[in-house]
RNA sequence: GCGGGAGUGCCCGAGCUGGUCAAAGGGGACAGGCUUAGGACCUGUUGACACAGGUCUACCAGGGUUCGAAUCCCUGCUCCCGCACCA
């Protein structure tokens, strides 16, 4: 459906430019003799439908591949399918399972054909349709892509370069085993992300500690965040309302809650339930603890959650709030004294110091359950209390000197040292929990934290490698440079990576094969696999092996090297050395193209992998970073249906359109708002540039002819201004597209040089009527120029505006047009702002003193105040003294009085005006007298000088200011 | 908590290597033009005051540096983002 775009190209003119590219093969490049420019952005994983936030990260690369490409450089736009990962597989078996919220959300949002949505249950199809549904809608875009270069990161010329890859990092030892906890679904047996939960996204995994309480040969294991308090535990709780189990770890008899077996059995292997535990059979039993050795008898507690940690709790009642506040409910609570026959034992409990903080007494606990006035153990204030103490306790408190060993310590660093100790003694070990529960899966299932074992890792803790990634980023141009700081802060956090996945697609790690390659490791330097993509078609798969890579990556000649091409003009070693002389040719990347939330993995992991795996002089040279994009003002988001899709936007307004809305609404790293009014003024924008063209036509009554502007010597100031004023535009834009200011760039381009033009029109507007042949001349160079910098930004616009007007080829082949610095005239400028300032003024004075305007009398300012503001500007300081100085010694004045005067206000007035050189203010007043005759609708005498000067105004001229007198 | 960043006129947002800043551009609002009307389009106004082109108050708050600060420094307040195994 095409709606009515005004004067603007429609769909199918925006078609027929698309299929005239293609047909030329415009955009495929090929290694030459000309320098290069190689611009990637990271490929899209195509889940779903794309939308204009996408719209906006693919178009800065086109646009700046399509600047640099007039600019003459060979530009290679690539693009390929992240298809890898676990995302899909979810999806797949949600529209299986006709999960209703899914399938809207593909019907509605993704705009999935009806008689497609059902073949989305299959994984494969989903990124097979959406990766083909992007690759339309970026041709409708109108993008310089080379599509030769396509490929799905499952192709398996891929999977080759992705093991090659791999192994060469096992070989260079940054590849380790290990195990790592991970949210995870049992009934999914799957790993689970935030996106992928019903309940509970946000919750992060905690680090606890079990302690071993021992009590008649089997072992009560609480859980703690705070391993140091075992010195002062002086009780367990149980919650008697709780059913507790007793399992078996490799011989050692535990009890825990049987809510908390499902989380420890992921974390413990072989955890064995053996039997079921009375509470009530243990509440007022002793346990032993294991580092003091002291006896803690067990309480009831009804605050203890059965689900966290293993359901019991060690008592610390003089620095945990709620351990305090239980006890003392406890303490008065006679039906549970009576019931287990606590009363004596409770009250011979002594509260113990273990931590000494600043401004806590000895129990903090205890002090801090007044500042909050905790009232009982359901007190909503309870958390906040226990929050407050816990973060004060870690930061800021010391073992107090009566713990052994520990005494004198901080917290911080004793924490640590006595949960190793303890965990090397056997006396506990290290389970992990929720920050919060219920965390539920999408499947409705309870997840867990599960331990997976026999995990690889690439290590990006090690120090070496570390700073090489370092050393890549300093070679690195950053844009925007603020992220740097970022990036060398990701770089020292970074720890191992966990690089393998039991579930998605993507290629197996091939010395292990029940393992995935995880999905961002398998995309950190693919950039170069663009470069030698388009070879592949023709080779057979078995002789891309590791021998290939490192000739053609790394130059170095195993001698084994052997490529079967189907392709007979090519002698076999030729071919390969094809391939290599293309990498060799593309890489280093110039640009790096990627959104802002893959700073922390995808673009860090990116510099560590050039780091490691390729030489110095192929590391990145730069990087680009995008903010996000809003509708308006709102955080876009598919899965919440707010947002606009891409191909909507282009069949509504034309993709020229969007294409100028997404550069122009903000710098690429800036987050971008689509509203809908703004659009409209952007299209209004576009509309006006193509009335430009039938503009200059009327003047000239005929057709201009792009390839046939007259060289001719310009006369009126005017004129000379315009032209200044289009070089000056020029200029900015072209600094500010180096910069990838794309926004700035169509501020210069589009809207700045509009309003330069507007005002020009105004001017010559008599002149226009006389079919003036300058003007038709200016108006062409303008136009011809002008269509040749918003080329990047609207090609088919100007493709078409280029065609009708007579120019030769395609816009998108034409020469960036340079700016010529001697057309560019400082003092041109300044006299069309005299005579617009002038104007402006004499308006002003009129409104204000409202009387019958007979005549306006201007006098130009005097020679000795060009004088005196010369000595002003080379001064370039307000210094009054030395300005007067100056002037009296050159004797500019002979009236002091009026001399001083004239520094004074001179002084002030020159912070606010450009010193451009003394003008000639007579001649153009003259020149220009019809003008502001007609503009103040009054008569207007020039003078010479002040013979006629009624009420002495002419005193008031400054440099660029004419003294104004009216009468 | 750790790290990064931001606070500008009714709104969005430029400026922020100090002076050309009452502060670009857009949107909105108001007034006028055009139109049968609406829409679209065009023009003007949009901090206050002012009968000579001016003055005052303004760029989160407070303090400082400077002849001069939205711009530099310090303090405080507020807000946003990231903190992982995921694309």
């Amino acid at each position: 459906m095409i709606i009515n775009l005004g004067g603007l190209v429609n769909k199918a003119i925006e078609k027929k430019w698309q299929d005239k590219w293609r047909e030329v093969n415009l955009f495929q490049a090929d290694l030459d003799n000309r320098e290069k420019i190689f611009v990637t952005v990271a490929y899209p994983y195509p889940s779903g439908a794309m939308h204009i936030g996408h719209g906006r990260t693919y178009t800065v690369p086109d646009v700046y591949s399509r600047f640099k490409r007039m600019q003459g450089y060979n530009v290679l736009f690539p693009m390929g399918w992240h298809v890898t990962g676990a995302p899909v597989i979810g999806i797949a078996k949600r529209i299986e399972d006709e999960d209703p919220w899914t399938l809207d959300l593909y019907e509605k949002v993704h705009k999935v054909p009806k008689d497609e949505l059902h073949k989305l249950s299959d994984p494969e199809y989903i990124v097979k349709y959406f990766s083909n549904e992007y690759h339309n809608v970026m041709d409708d875009m109108g993008y310089s892509i080379d599509w030769r270069r396509e490929f799905r990161t499952t192709d398996e010329s891929y999977k080759k370069f992705i093991e090659w890859q791999l192994r060469k990092l096992k070989s260079m030892d940054l590849v380790k085993k290990g195990k790592h906890p991970v949210k995870y679904c049992p009934s999914c047996d799957n790993p689970v992300g935030d996106h992928d939960l019903l309940e509970g996204e946000g919750a992060t995994i905690n680090e606890l500690t079990l302690i071993k309480f021992e009590i008649d040969d089997r072992f009560i294991v609480p859980a703690t965040f705070r391993p140091e308090t075992i010195y002062g535990v002086t009780n367990l709780w149980l919650n008697p309302d709780v059913k507790y189990i007793e399992v078996d770890n490799d011989g050692e008899t535990y009890i825990i809650s049987e809510d908390s077996y499902l989380n420890l059995s992921n974390q413990i292997k072989n955890l064995k339930i053996i039997g079921e535990v009375d509470p009530n059979d243990l509440i007022g039993k002793f346990v032993k603890n294991p580092i003091t050795s002291i006896e803690h008898p067990i309480f009831p507690a009804s605050f203890i959650d059965p689900e966290y940690g293993s359901g019991s709790v060690f008592s610390v009642p003089g620095h945990a709030p709620a351990d305090y506040i239980a006890l003392q409910d406890l303490k008065v609570n006679d039906e549970l004294l009576n019931k287990y026959d606590l009363k004596n034992i409770v009250d011979n409990i002594k509260l113990l110091n273990v931590v000494t903080v600043e401004k806590y007494g000895e129990f903090p606990a205890k002090d801090v359950i007044q500042k909050f006035n905790v009232k009982n153990q359901n007190d909503k204030n309870l958390e906040e209390a226990t929050n407050e103490l816990y973060k004060v306790e870690h930061s800021k408190g010391i073992i107090s000197d009566n713990i052994p060993i520990y005494g004198g310590e901080k917290v911080a660093i004793a924490r640590e040292k006595i949960r190793t100790k303890m965990i090397d003694d056997n006396f506990g070990a290290t389970i992990y929990d929720f920050s919060q529960h219920p965390v539920i899966c999408r499947c409705g299932s309870k997840t867990v934290v599960k331990i997976m074992d026999d995990q690889w890792f690439l290590k990006y803790s090690d120090e070496d490698w570390k700073e090489k990634a370092r050393k890549c980023l300093s070679n690195e141009n950053i844009i925007p440079n603020e992220l740097r700081a970022n990036f060398e802060y990701y770089i020292g956090w970074l720890e191992d990576w966990a690089c393998s996945r039991r579930i998605g697609l993507g290629t197996r790690l091939p010395w292990d094969k029940q393992w995935l390659i995880e999905p961002l490791t398998d995309s950190t330097i693919y950039m170069s696999y663009y470069t030698i993509a388009k070879y592949f078609k023709n080779i057979d798969i078995e002789d891309l092996n590791d021998d290939f890579f490192d000739y053609v990556f790394l130059g170095k000649n195993n001698g084994s090297i052997a490529i079967n091409s189907e392709d007979n003009n090519h002698d076999l070693n030729g071919i390969i050395d094809e391939i290599k002389d293309e990498f060799n040719y593309w890489y280093p990347l110039d640009w790096r193209l990627s959104g802002k939330d893959l700073v922390g993995n995808h673009l860090t992991f990116h510099m560590f992998h050039h780091g490691a795996i390729f030489p110095k002089d192929k590391w990145p040279k730069g990087m680009v970073v995008f903010g996000m994009g809003l509708l308006e003002g709102r955080k876009m988001s598919s899965s919440k249906g707010n947002v606009i899709i891409l191909s909507d936007a282009i069949n509504e307004y034309g993709a020229d359109v969007v294409r100028l809305f997404l550069m122009a609404s903000a710098e690429p790293w800036q987050d971008f708002d689509w509203r809908e009014k703004e659009v409209k003024g952007i299209k209004k924008r576009l509309e006006w540039f193509f009335e430009f063209a039938d503009k200059i036509k009327e003047i000239k009554y005929s057709t201009i002819d792009l390839n046939d502007i007259k060289e001719i010597e310009l006369e009126k100031k005017i004129d000379k201004w315009m032209i200044s004023q289009l070089n000056l535009r020029l200029k900015d834009a072209t600094t500010a597209l180096e910069a990838f200011q794309t926004r700035k760039a169509l501020q210069d381009a589009l809207f700045l040089l509009k309003k330069d033009i507007d005002h020009y029109l105004y001017r010559v507007r008599n002149r226009m009527q006389k079919n003036d042949e300058d003007i038709a001349n200016v108006l062409s160079i303008v136009f011809k120029t002008w269509i040749k910098i918003l080329a990047p930004f609207t090609p088919h616009s100007c493709e078409e505006l280029w065609e009708t007007h007579g120019g030769k080829g395609f816009i998108s082949n034409e020469k960036w047009p340079d700016y010529n610095p001697d057309l560019m005239d400082e003092k041109i400028g300044k006299s069309e702002e005299i005579v617009t300032n002038l104007i402006k003024d004499i308006l002003q004075i009129k409104k204000i003193i409202s009387k019958n305007l007979n005549k306006i009398h201007i006098y130009p300012c005097e020679d000795w105040k060009w004088d005196v503001y010369k000595i002003a500007y080379e001064i370039s300081k307000p210094d009054i003294g030395q300005i007067m100085g100056k002037s009296i010694k050159e004797n500019l004045c002979e009236d002091k009085k009026e001399l001083s005067g004239f520094v004074k206000k001179i002084a002030k007035e020159m912070t606010k005006t450009k010193y451009v050189g003394k003008i000639d203010e007579i001649a153009i007043l003259n020149n220009e007298k019809e003008f502001i005759t007609q503009e103040v609708g009054c008569e207007i005498v020039i003078h010479q000088d002040n013979s006629y000067d009624p009420e002495n105004k002419s005193k008031q001229a400054l440099p660029y200011k004419p003294a104004i007198y009216i009468e």
